[in-house]
RNA sequence: GGCGGCGUACCCAAGUGGCUAAGGGAGAGGUCUGCAAAACCUUUAUGCAGCGGUUCGAAUCCGCUCGCCGCCUCCA
């Protein structure tokens, strides 16, 4: 397997600490507000990542925590007048919410920084005893200058990032770059007992100290999002490894951001969609499927428009699942084999290799969702051959085997197609009933019997304007929400 | 200003040295159909922002130019 791992630069061999085994640490959220479609992306992306490697065989440990203290949080417990502790059980809450709703696993441990005060201020100390850290009035600091990688992550160096002369001023800092890994709090603030007096733990201190008390000094894979690249992820590995005097996590993988109008998705500039409100309008599978069509790391442009393509892609592969089973049930008296059934079964055995092949090449899911696609193709063309009989149900069969294996590396295209349909139906014509439909399915066939064409199709365009399509077939007429 | 990334058809998007540049959407034409829909076939990039260079050979490597974006402050 081939992972890019950040800190190179490079797509490098991915060799696990211990064969066989993957551990691996993403940040979680901090937990002060509703999650937008760009957390979502991030806990997809890793899901799948964590997914695929169980399916090639690795034992995996996958650890994604909590930021359930900072200042975000605290700021917004005074807006809504409520204890900080309140705060972030409500968006912890709801955030497991958003990822069941989007189909997103449960992580190994979902530890909370809040839980690690402990560990955290034995390292803090151990920082300071290793002298790497001071401590001023309360306050501790990493000492950047110290620790010599600092900056390898995000190939930048100290001296550069001063000349920047964005970073906050802080007298009590020796040098602007430096990091707290531990606050004194202010009256009325949370704050635990410390060496230091009462405070609590800076932003990056947690995560060195849950990765480490999780999965040891040396662990596989370290993710997050582009964002957190700096200065959240070079201190973490300043700090984890000047105290452990050994490397920190091996690859780095960050992903891309959503964009709207080509610019970045975030809070600030206020452009930025809820899980909540996308999946009031669109299924998780489509929002899913949409994240999964292009790589990871590339910048992806969010609009309705492109979940209504994902829709559009999604039902035909289930329109094709469908013709699969209607094929399976029907009567095979006759042994006949479609002239492609050669190409078709060349493709059928090379499918699943081209498809890990995909995953493999640095977790290339729109790859391999292209290869779904030419299997779905390569497969309508053979049944378009009308073949029959016992070898051609075995090839049929063969072909929904691999789609289904496929689509669970992919955590999509894992329903039946009659689900799809009735998922649609909420969010496309939530006033039709399928007794309506049938009704008028019912009436419509008689119509049919009579060869009354005009009335047959009233009913049709009356549907239609409902938003459901008809499909006659010579076994009867089916019908599927309509795409728009 | 420093560092990094991106620019592939009408739209989205894969492809990072070598068969006819995946796949999806949209459009046009066709087969099928009572008519449709679905499906399939044909069609839409002799060219991958532009210009040079390296190479037997480049969308892919190097240089320059143009355009867009990100990080350098909290951020998935």
């Amino acid at each position: 397997m081939k992972l890019y791992n950040t800190l190179s630069g490079k797509k490098e061999d991915f060799v696990p600490v211990m064969p066989g085994q993957v551990r691996m640490y993403v940040c979680g959220i901090t937990v002060y507000d509703h999650c937008h479609i760009g957390h979502a992306r991030s806990a997809i992306v890793f899901d799948i990542m964590r997914r695929y490697l169980a399916y090639r065989g690795f034992k995996v440990t996958f650890v994604k925590n909590f930021t359930d203290i900072d200042d975000k949080i605290i700021n917004r417990a005074k807006q809504e007048g409520m204890p900080w502790d309140e705060v972030s059980g409500k968006y912890i809450l709801e955030y497991y919410r958003d990822m069941e709703h989007l189909g997103v696993g449960k992580a190994d441990m979902e530890p909370r920084a809040t839980e690690h005060i402990p560990e955290i201020i034995g390292i803090t100390e151990g920082l300071i005893d290793k002298g790497y850290a001071y401590e001023i009035g309360g306050d501790v600091y990493f000492q950047v200058e110290k620790f010599a990688d600092y900056g390898k992550l995000s190939k930048r160096d100290i001296d550069d990032m001063l000349a920047g002369a964005r970073v906050e001023v802080n007298e009590r800092k020796r040098n602007p770059m430096d990091f707290a890994l531990w606050k004194a709090s202010k009256e009325g603030e949370p704050a635990w007992e410390s060496p230091w007096g009462q405070g609590r733990p800076g932003w990056h201190i947690e995560c060195s100290a849950m990765s480490l008390k999780h999965l040891g000094e040396t662990f596989d894979i370290h993710g997050g999002g582009a964002d957190l690249i700096f200065p959240h992820h070079e201190n973490e590995i300043a700090q984890s490894e000047a105290y452990s005097g050994k490397p920190f996590a091996r690859y780095w993988v960050h992903n891309g951001f959503i964009t709207v109008d080509k610019e970045k998705m975030s809070k600030s500039l206020g452009n930025f969609f809820t899980i909540k409100d996308i999946l009031g309008k669109f299924d998780a599978e489509a929002v899913r499927f949409f994240l999964l069509s292009t790589h990871y790391r590339s910048p992806i442009e969010f609009s309705d428009e492109q979940l209504r393509e994902a829709e559009t892609s999604i039902d035909r592969y289930y329109a094709t699942v469908l013709r699969i089973h209607d094929f399976i049930a029907q009567e095979h008296t006759t042994e006949k084999s479609a002239h492609d059934e050669k190409v078709f079964e060349e493709l059928l055995g090379r499918f699943i290799e081209r498809v890990t092949g995909a995953m493999d090449d640095d977790f290339n899911t729109a790859l391999a969702v292209g290869h779904i696609f030419e299997l779905i193709r390569a497969l309508n063309k053979y049944l378009d051959g009308k073949p029959s009989g016992a070898q051609a149900v075995a090839l049929v069969q063969k072909a929904a085997g691999l789609l289904k294996e496929a689509g669970s590396i992919l955590n999509i295209f894992n329903r039946m197609p009659e689900d799809w349909n009735r998922a649609l139906m909420r969010f496309k014509c939530p006033d039709v009933t399928e007794e309506f439909i049938i009704s008028k399915l019912q009436e419509r066939q008689k119509a049919r019997e009579l060869k009354d064409w005009t009335a047959a199709d009233t009913i049709r365009k009356e549907l239609d304007e409902k938003g459901v399509v008809l499909e006659d077939k010579k076994e009867g007429t089916s019908w599927k929400v309509k795409i728009f």
